[in-house]
Formats: C-alpha cells, sequence, structure tokens
DNA sequence: CTGAAAGCGCTAACAC
DNA sequence: GTGTTAGCGCTTTCAG
C-alpha cells in the first residue's frame, strides 16, 4: 500500500480512502491512485483490514452435514444470500460429534467470523455465550426440539409438519397407521402425527412405531423390512415416516415383499427432497420450507451485523405444507 | 494477552509460548499463565495471529454448486480432512456464473486463504496466477475436459467411465444404444462409451443422442420421453445417461411409457449418488471416486502449504468402476 | 528459559 | 481533500 501511495504521490490513507471507495478523493487523485495500482497488480490485504476494523465480513456456519439433501440446499441458500451480500462463508461440519462441534465453535469464533450460524440440535446453547459477549450475532435454525429461548432462532413447525401427514392420512380414511421414525430425533413429528389421530379418538400402539436410526434411506429399508409383518398380521394401510430418505427405503422394503403401493399401504414423508418427486410411485410428504428458513436465519444475521443490538430471543416458525403426490391413497 | 501476562507476572511472549503450546515455558510458568487465561477467558484473535505470522489456517475451495450429491460429497470429504488437520474452510459456490466466479476468487485470495482448491469445469486458470505469484498453493478438482497442464489437477478418468459403461452395454449384447446426456459438458463420457461401440465395429447415430441440460432428474425425465418414439421404432435395448440424477429420470419417463427396465430397456448412468443404489430398479452406473478425488486434491494441498514449492503441474487421473446392479440386464 | 523492541498491513482519529 | 499519528493483537528477532 505504500508502494502505492509513493508511485502515485499521496499517502496511504490516501490510496485506503481510493480502494474502500469512499467519496472523499478527488477524481484526478483517485485516477493516479488507481493507475498506481493497476501498475503494481496491489490487493488490498483482508486480514490487516480486519485486524483494524474487527470485521471480517465473513459469517460461520455449523452444520451437522452437508451430504443430505435438507441441509446441502440450506447451506446453498445461505451461501447465495451471504455472497450477494458481499459476505463469506466459513462452513463447519460436526457430524453430531459434540468434541468437534465445540473445536469448530472456538475455531470460527477465534476467527472473529462477524456473525454465527448454528444448525441441527446440537444444544450448543450454552457454548455460544462467549461469542455474544464478544458482541457476535448468533442465530439457530433446523432446531427441532426445545428451541432455547434465550437466542433467536428461526425453525420449522416440526409438529405441524407430522399433524399434517397425520390429518393427511386421516382424511384418506386410514384408521391403523404404522411410524418408522428416526427416534428420538423425530420424536416432535411422530407426536405431531399422533395429535391427528387422535382427534378422531385413534392412536398408535408402541409396537406399531419401528426405529429408523440415522434417517437414512438404508435404514428405512430394513426398519421397513422388520415392519412388514405386522404390517399385515394387523390390518396397517398406511406408514408414516419422520424423513423422505426413510420413506424411499420403506417403499423399496414394501414393494421388494410383494407390497403395493398405495393400492396395499399408503406411505408419507417428511421434508420434500429432490429426489422424492421423482421416487416411483412418487411419495406424497409434507415440504419443509428450508430455503426460506435459511433466507430468515441469514437475513436476520445481516441485519443484526448492520445494526448492532443485543441478540434479541426471538422465535420463527415456518409452516410446512402437504405435497400430495402417489405414494398415497385412499385406505 | 497483555492482562493476561500482566496477571501471571510474564510478558506478552510467554503467554504466546503458552497459548501456542511450544516446548520452551518452564512448567511453573505454564501453569500460572494457563491459570490467568482461564480466570479471564483469555481467547487468542487468529486474525492478529494471521496478520503477524501470514498464515490463516484456512482453504478455499469454489465448486459450482452444493445442491448435487457429487458435489455435496466432496464438499464434506474436502471439510474432514481439512478439519482433521486443524484447517478451516472457506466454501465459495458460482453456479456456474463467470462473473461470480471471479468475484469469489477475490475474495479467497484477499483473504489469504493458505490454499485453494477450485472444481468444475470453468476455466480459472488464467485467473489464479496471481495467487500462484503469492506463492498459494493451488489446485483443481473433477475436471472434466482439458485439464490445463500448468496447475496440478486431480481428477477423474471420465472418458474411462463412458468407456466401462458402454462395455458394460456391450458384454450384455446390446447393439443398438441410445445416448442422454448434458451436452456439451459431458462429452467426454459420451466419447467413451462411442469408443467402446467402436471397438465392435458400431456406433451412435447423432439422432439417437438426446440433451439433458443441467444434468437434472426433470430434464433426465424430459429427455427421456422425447427418446420413447425412437426407442420403439429403431429398436434401440440401452440407454446411456451422462448421469446419475438423469438416468433416474428416464428410468421414469420410460416407465410412464410402459416401457420395463430392464426387460424392455437397459439403463446404465454414471456417479453412482446414494439414491441410484434405492431406485426401483436399483440402477447400474459407473461409479466416480468422489471421495478419493477429494482426499487426493486437499492432501496435494496441504503437503504444498506443509514444505512450500513451486506448483508443479501434475495430473492424478482417478479410475471409476462399473457397479453392476438391477437396471440392465441382456439386450 | 524469559524479556524488550519492532513490525505484519491496514484504518481511525485528528490536524493541515 | 490530504497528510499525520496511533494503534488493532499478535509474532519475531535478539539479548539476557
Amino acid at each position: 500500500m505504500l508502494d502505492v501511495a509513493r508511485r502515485a504521490g499521496v499517502t496511504k490513507q490516501t490510496v485506503s480512502n481510493v480502494v474502500r471507495g469512499r467519496q472523499v478523493v478527488s477524481p484526478a487523485t483517485r485516477a493516479k491512485v488507481e493507475a498506481a495500482i493497476a501498475e503494481l497488480g496491489y490487493t488490498p490485504n483482508m486480514v490487516a483490514r480486519s485486524l483494524a476494523t474487527g470485521t471480517t465480513m465473513t459469517v460461520g456456519f455449523i452444520v451437522p452435514t452437508i451430504a443430505h439433501p435438507f441441509y446441502s440446499e440450506v447451506v446453498e441458500e445461505v451461501e447465495d444470500l451471504l455472497e450477494a451480500n458481499d459476505y463469506h462463508l466459513l462452513l463447519a461440519t460436526t457430524h453430531g460429534d459434540e468434541a468437534r462441534a465445540l473445536r469448530q465453535l472456538a475455531g470460527l469464533s477465534s476467527r472473529s467470523v462477524d456473525a454465527l450460524l448454528v444448525a441441527g440440535d446440537f444444544d450448543l446453547g450454552e457454548y455460544v455465550t462467549p461469542l455474544r459477549e464478544q458482541g457476535i450475532p448468533v442465530a439457530l435454525c433446523a432446531w427441532e426440539v426445545d428451541p432455547p429461548d434465550s437466542l433467536p432462532v428461526v425453525t420449522i413447525d416440526y409438529e405441524k409438519a407430522g399433524h399434517l401427514a397425520g390429518r393427511h392420512l386421516r382424511e384418506l380414511g386410514h384408521d391403523r397407521v404404522a411410524v418408522i421414525a428416526d427416534l428420538p430425533a423425530h420424536r416432535i413429528r411422530v407426536g405431531g402425527v399422533r395429535r391427528a389421530l387422535a382427534a378422531d379418538g385413534m392412536s398408535v400402539p408402541e409396537d406399531w412405531v419401528f426405529s429408523a436410526p440415522e434417517a437414512s434411506t438404508e435404514s428405512g429399508y430394513e426398519a421397513g423390512e422388520r415392519a412388514v409383518p405386522l404390517l399385515r398380521s394387523a390390518g396397517i394401510t398406511a406408514v408414516f415416516a419422520s424423513t423422505d430418505a426413510i420413506a424411499l427405503g420403506v417403499m423399496q422394503a414394501l414393494r421388494d415383499h410383494g407390497l403395493r403401493i398405495p393400492q396395499d399401504v399408503s406411505v408419507v414423508g417428511i421434508d420434500d427432497i429432490p429426489q422424492s418427486a421423482h421416487a416411483h410411485p412418487s411419495l406424497t410428504t409434507v415440504a419443509l420450507p428450508k430455503r426460506q428458513m435459511a433466507r430468515e436465519a441469514t437475513g436476520l444475521l445481516l441485519r443484526r451485523i448492520a445494526q448492532p443490538q443485543p441478540d434479541v430471543p426471538s422465535l420463527t416458525l415456518l409452516h410446512p405444507e402437504v405435497v400430495i403426490r402417489a405414494s398415497s391413497g385412499p385406505a
């Protein structure tokens, strides 16, 4: 910067003003400085600027994984909005490992991100207080169980998602529905389903609930196979899967065991991941507004950065919607 | 840091030595300093350290998109390896927008990443020279067409992937195969298929090639529908899709038009994304070693950071493998 | 093993 | 409008 200044016959300060586009430089001076910059191939050093300003134009995002369509869409949307605002994304993944999450948190905070977004159900609640004391805006998103009341959180009404799925099944006349879910993670969704059935005086016996850990298609398939005998013996006409990925596996298992969807058994999931629309049959599901969630959370953070103010705890609950496709039919 | 030093009765330098774990501090002093750090809740400021050392423990990754299973797995693997080495990930997305790619590039370089990885077919080749002159290691990965010979690139033998797909079809006795591809992006893959057929004196007429832009399931479906009449009239027994996503859409279209897979038409894709194994029927494909690619590229960069040396241009070509499942059968 | 001094590249107040 | 003077928080010589 000093080289540029000398070459243009000004001081570093003037160069700084030109680089940052401040409107306090005469056109003539500006031209000289810009010429010098071009000749020297000067590039400002953001690290030095950050040290001086205390700002990095970077926000951190801690997310359980990125290899799942739900999160990859969320991350993509967050990055898009950040980039549109000249911010950069420092992405950290936890894979459900709490120690790793804490390391990532420490790494991001000491790296002075201007804001931090945390997704998933990790209770990092108490650990983020240092950041907040430093005045760094923090928000939570995709928080499924027990959203803390100390931080702003932008999430989805997962209970309602379950309720919508259950009600859809009820409207089709299903009385006997089995549940295949990643428990306890998705207990809220299952609670929603139960509430929908309870409204008509029905319930889901405990042994009609199958666990699909990891919420993967594989575990859905495996749980589906375990469920088949019961489906047959108990005259169950519908299966609720707590996730589309699980539902896809369940459908495959049912088919492999000779059950037709939706003639013999209806299947509904939650999420609306891209492949659900192209499954065979296409999957009826409850769409989670993930991109909207990403936008609102990022927007909230960006606003907090622009006009610093204490993180007012707030809860934004986004509404899911049923997407009726071919995997569900009359009982 | 000064506060900690005073409280422990030492100088900043000693605190720095303790924080960085240098083995030059007496246990007694170390204990005092650590106590002071704990009492004051001191956290080192990485920005200041970066300014002093010229190192950020951060690597940038520019990628076309993250909402596609191929890239999301690559990104996940890169992040895992970086995190294991105490590095952080600055992720930038281009969405095929060259101007955006250049902005991202400038943003990352001025932010002083310690290394840069670029995925996708953007010819950022000439634009990265400033970085390289700064001594920042740069590598390319997932480079499908014309890998530049000026930079290290870790990619996959896409031509071989196509060739393997074509040979698999030949071995099943298919003489007449149609192609549904995202062209021109995947021309190398299609070239591989053609080479496999040519070995037996066969070829793919131009009007047996259908375009599926964006390589999405939707465009695969749409292209599949366009192809159906030809498949029937020309007695075509197999379809090569340049991507699993496309193949999934194609399968759906064929089914919707009454063609059975693989009895009437075999379908093979390339990639081996997770959902291919759970499609109906499960998709025969050529697995691209994306995670290995991610590991090798990241490892290369990390090694260059550790022992600075000019970016020796090198080309690492990883080998794909056929995964035979249920969507392909005898002609 | 510890301490003092200098500086990484930039921005923030002021004065001129 | 432009120049001057201090730092931002840390690491790095080099003495002791």
